[in-house]
RNA sequence: GGGGAGUUGCCGGAGUGGUCAAACGGGGCGGACUGUAAAUCCGUUGGCUUUUGCCUACAGUGGUUCGAACCCACUACUCCCCA
């Protein structure tokens, strides 16, 4: 006998460890399965994506979602994957970003009522009125020292420290698993590659506790071809949020994808059959030059995040920047592509005086290349478009005949950097 | 409590009185080749001025010296050994 839940993420590729009886646990009865959100940023970003994929399919086939915001344990921040002692946020600044989270991932599960109705819950709630002392007396009791310092969380930390309140973590996220287990029927508990031990303890908790045997399960840590840390661009996280990263970058990010990665992250991201997966991934095979895998999971993930209107205009903006646009195309954009353009791209406005009275090419990039020294640089190794025009005149002056539309000159960087300057 | 070693640019890691903005490697960035891929090759890699040069930087503070990343003192942190 199967299940079909873990058969489904099974083949996706989303399962690392697991309990065994998982595998097994009869369809016809609905899985209560949770997992943990620290609000320790102010958003989600792609790296949380792939536990709550586990989500979505844990609803898609007939089972409940429980969301649990780590209101309390996002206070005391997790030593798993971490080489450092976090730094403590304010009450505050964790209330604001549990708000923000509960947000986000009301866009990926169905929380409308119904048989399998997805629930949210925050920890504060039951950890804040518990005292020290029924903790270390009810929970702490419970688990040796030596059990929880054989943790691998634990053990990297020995030498360079690791506080009490870190380590004292996995406690807490056990009992969480355990007050979710008393009072929600929770029997399923999952993570990101790092949570496996603070899963495992909370199944010993359960178990020691009620003598009831409960499931765990991780998905795999990801990792790219290129050793690179997945959901990590050079200029940091791929946020879901698209104040902090622009719909445009966010499809950028999954376009770029190498053939090796797109191959792998296209079942786990992706909300298609296998059967349909397979079809795209022997088009790609056929001709991979035309990236049919990369656009397939770059459309799908921009829609779902940030809805098909957003598509529409990454696509239309794509294809400006990379189609074979000219100067003469870009003068002829429509008032609504030239919105699109300068909403989706990296920008600074400056007062049309400057560029009246002429601005120095090397001034304009450094806007956008950071320092007047690397816009030189970058004069000089031919990395830079003005228009889609070369330019390697480190004397050159911008001036109204630059101008495109009245208002802006676009900067390019090497292939794909891009950088709009707006006049006003 | 005692003894020893260390703290260098994004990271690793040389340098131990002037020729050091600091070898070398990685990473980043740009170019060539391609498919807005991978691999490879080339260039580049503190800032300001590109002429000279100036400013900031080798844990922090103070000192010695014409001159310090390099010597001395104190402070902070890290690691190792003995108890």
């Amino acid at each position: 006998m199967s299940n079909r839940f873990f058969d489904e993420i099974n083949w996706r590729g989303l399962v690392h460890c697991y309990t065994p009886e998982i595998a097994n646990h009869s369809s016809s009865e609905p899985i209560r399965g949770y997992i943990g959100f620290d609000p320790t940023a102010p958003s989600l970003h792609i790296g949380n994506l792939v536990a709550i994929m586990l989500l979505v399919h844990l609803q898609r086939t007939g089972n409940i979602p429980i969301v649990l915001i780590g209101g309390a344990t996002g206070m005391i921040g997790d030593p798993s994957g971490r080489s450092e002692e976090r730094v403590l946020l304010d009450w505050d600044t964790v209330a604001q970003n549990a708000e923000n989270l509960k947000q986000q991932l009301t866009n990926f599960l169905d929380f409308s009522p119904g048989p399998y109705c997805a629930q949210m819950v925050n920890n504060l709630e039951w950890l804040k009125p518990i005292t020290l002392l029924d903790f270390l007396r009810d929970t702490g009791k419970y688990l040796t020292i030596n059990y929880m310092i054989a943790k691998e969380s634990v053990q990297k930390r020995l030498e360079a420290g690791i506080s009490f309140t870190e380590f004292s973590y996995q406690l807490i996220q056990a009992y969480d698993y355990y007050y979710l287990h008393q009072n929600l029927g929770c029997n399923l508990q999952m993570g990101g590659g790092d949570q496996w031990g603070n899963i495992t303890a909370g199944i010993e908790l359960i178990r020691k506790k009620t003598g009831k045997n409960v499931y765990g399960l991780t998905a795999p840590l990801l990792t790219k071809a290129d050793g690179t840390k997945f959901g990590k661009s050079q200029s940091g996280n791929i946020w879901l949020n698209s104040q902090m990263t622009s719909p445009y970058k966010f499809y950028q990010y999954w376009f770029n994808l190498s053939d090796e990665d797109v191959l792998k992250f296209l079942a786990i991201f992706s909300l298609k059959s296998q059967n349909e997966i397979r079809e795209i991934l022997d088009a790609q095979q056929q001709d991979s030059s035309q990236r049919i895998a990369q656009k397939a999971l770059a459309e799908e993930l921009t829609v779902r995040i940030h809805g098909k209107q957003a598509l529409q205009k990454v696509l239309e903006i794509s294809n400006i920047l990379f189609g074979n646009a000219t100067a003469e195309t870009l003068q002829n954009l429509t008032s609504q592509e030239i919105h699109d353009l300068i909403e989706g791209l990296p920008q600074t406005s400056l007062p049309m005086e400057q560029l009246q009275k002429g601005l120095p090419i090397v001034d304009a990039l450094a806007y956008a290349a950071g320092s007047k020294s690397e816009a030189r640089r970058l004069l000089q190794a031919g990395g830079i478009l003005v228009n889609k025009q070369k330019v390697n005149d480190l004397q050159l002056q911008l001036n109204n005949s630059h101008l495109l539309h009245q208002q802006f000159i676009m900067l390019q960087i090497g292939k794909k950097r891009h950088h709009i300057l707006v006049f006003s």
